[in-house]
DNA sequence: TTGTACGCGTTATCAT
DNA sequence: ATGATAACGCGTACAA
């Protein structure tokens, strides 16, 4: 069989058939209204004609897109469990997900936001730190919103989160209680709110403990392995290094270990490294890393539930907070 | 200011300035057309009313949608640097990325390849090894669609991609220069197009060596730590267990490293391992992995920017073939 | 320089 | 049970 350049339209199958565009458009959405005969006419001619009903018009018509943008920092290890965990809510409430990456920057954030405006998609899912009240006019003007991963201050936006700072002050607090008092902190991405929260819960847990808090011990990384290594490597020159390290995320973690078995330190006999995040690599990591689970993907997954609600008009409760686990693998030992 | 209910359109707009929508869209898309005055007019109730084009509308008018369908086997940190690279050409070119994963079902596969054909989006890119021309009605049948990473036997389609099976021979020719006979290979996930040209490129290099292929040598994972892990605690079983293994991935090399440090042996001393595809972990890992580096940002980087070509009307080329490169780090040496 | 009116491909209301 | 037709919101010939 030939098919004409264009795709077949409602028009071509009701003619195919000499019959209105109406019924044909019932015999797709409502089929029990047809005559069984009619019905089988107009079906015959739709797999003839390879018809497919046009999603634009469709959306056109019903005022909305069934697509959800899901807008992330970067496109890392970490955030892939979380968009695998907003595909897996999208596709079961029966959207799909258009998915941007900011690189911490707000002018393409607003220029996602922009999109979604312009009905690109029907809401969106956002992992930013940054003021979006400032950001935008105003949070009313906002589309359809899930803040997730972290809580966007004074946006008043729905979240769906963990309480970064209390992680960090457990994960800390676990160093503490296994003797260690020169504790060192790599801090993740500046203008990051998560790498914030996560040096506050370091210094809570230190002041907790009646540990004095040596901002010299804190060094600020961008989330790489790179960053670890390098932050280590600034440790390792001091008079007194620390005999223990807690990084900001796992990669970093890494990079800390790199750099101590460089300068001939064994983790975690000599060193005791606490990574976050329980990303891929903590597992299987040699050695294995201590550190804390954040429930990624479950967060990709709330979040992106829970717009899907929104937008189909439920109330949402306005702050999720899922736990955080510690994982006790290899990397730190007591004192 | 406040808003009506439902968003401004362009009609409130030329309702707000007295004039007709015409004159409104010209002022969004064609602003030169009009008189500065009138312009200035337009353009401040458009700001007041917080107007914005509604892109599902433009989409029908224009027959897109400006959205090209990625659609992947899996979302693991291998594909997540192809996707990187699918959404850098998209948005270079204007367009936005739809995701979907099929977990390698062919039938996921083909709902995706439907949506396309329905108009989610203008163009797909597809990494595949199913039968296209078996699971669909014929290759004219499908949207436009560039294939990726591997070749798709019979379709005819454009690729992007590399060789597998070169790539492969390469890597095991340097096991085998290196000294090593008794090579085992730890093969990717069944029904992966991937994974048996890299088990031929293996195969081939044997032959071209002299060396027999011993079937006992090969056992099948899925590209998973864990599964490496497996397959390299089976052969250790064996009574003349391999001197050198080669796996399908950087994850089952590390899975193997695992299993055999977990016996005692040393990597590379004892045993020498080689991975595949240089993904994030081989060079932080330890040892970091002597691999092959695929191009996999590029490959997604090149595929999408050819489909958008494709879209755009011209001709692009049938089969695009980029160089792969042996990466000498820390986990094999010579017999 | 601006306005009128049609078409993009659907769905749904109201007739018949 | 089926048909005619008005939206949905926009862009653009063609007219003025």
């Amino acid at each position: 069989m030939s098919h004409s350049d264009r795709p077949a339209t409602i028009r071509d199958v009701a003619a195919a058939v000499g019959l209105s565009i109406a019924t044909v458009s019932r015999a797709i959405s409502n089929p029990s209204l047809l005559n069984s005969q009619t019905l089988e006419r107009v079906e015959k001619a739709i797999a003839e004609l390879g018809y497919r009903p046009n999603l634009t018009a469709r959306n056109l018509r019903y005022r909305e897109t069934r697509l959800i943008m899901v807008v992330v920092p970067s496109l890392s290890p970490f955030f892939l469990e979380f968009f695998r965990g907003a595909e897996q809510a999208a596709n079961e409430t029966g959207y799909n997900v258009l998915v941007g990456h900011t690189d911490r920057d707000p002018v393409r954030e607003l220029a996602f936001i922009d999109q979604v405006r312009s009905r690109r998609a029907d809401g969106i899912v956002l992992v930013t730190s940054a003021d979006l009240t400032a950001l935008g006019e105003g949070s009313e003007d906002l589309p359809p919103t899930v803040v997730a991963l972290d809580i966007n201050a004074g946006s008043g936006l729905p979240t769906v989160r963990v309480d970064h700072t209390a992680a960090a002050e457990m994960a800390t607090a676990y160093l503490l209680n296994l003797g260690h008092t020169r504790i060192a902190h790599i801090a993740g991405a500046q203008g990051s709110g998560m790498a914030t929260h996560r040096l506050e819960g370091y210094q809570h847990a230190l002041v907790a403990h009646g540990v004095d808090y040596d901002p010299a011990l804190v060094l600020q990384g961008d989330f790489t392995v790179e960053s670890g290594e390098q932050a280590m490597e600034s440790f390792l020159t001091r008079a007194a290094p620390p005999t223990a390290v807690f990084a900001a995320n796992d990669e970093m973690a890494v990079g800390a270990i790199r750099a101590l078995r460089a300068h001939g330190f064994d983790v975690p006999r000599d060193v005791s490294v606490l990574g976050f995040d329980d990303q891929r690599i903590a597992g299987i990591y040699d050695p294995p890393l201590t550190t804390v689970r954040i429930p990624t993907f479950e967060i990709g997954y709330r979040s992106t539930l829970e717009l899907a609600r929104l937008l189909s008009g439920e109330a949402i409760p306005p702050d999720v907070v899922l736990d955080c686990e510690l994982i006790v693998r290899g990397s730190a030992q007591a004192r």
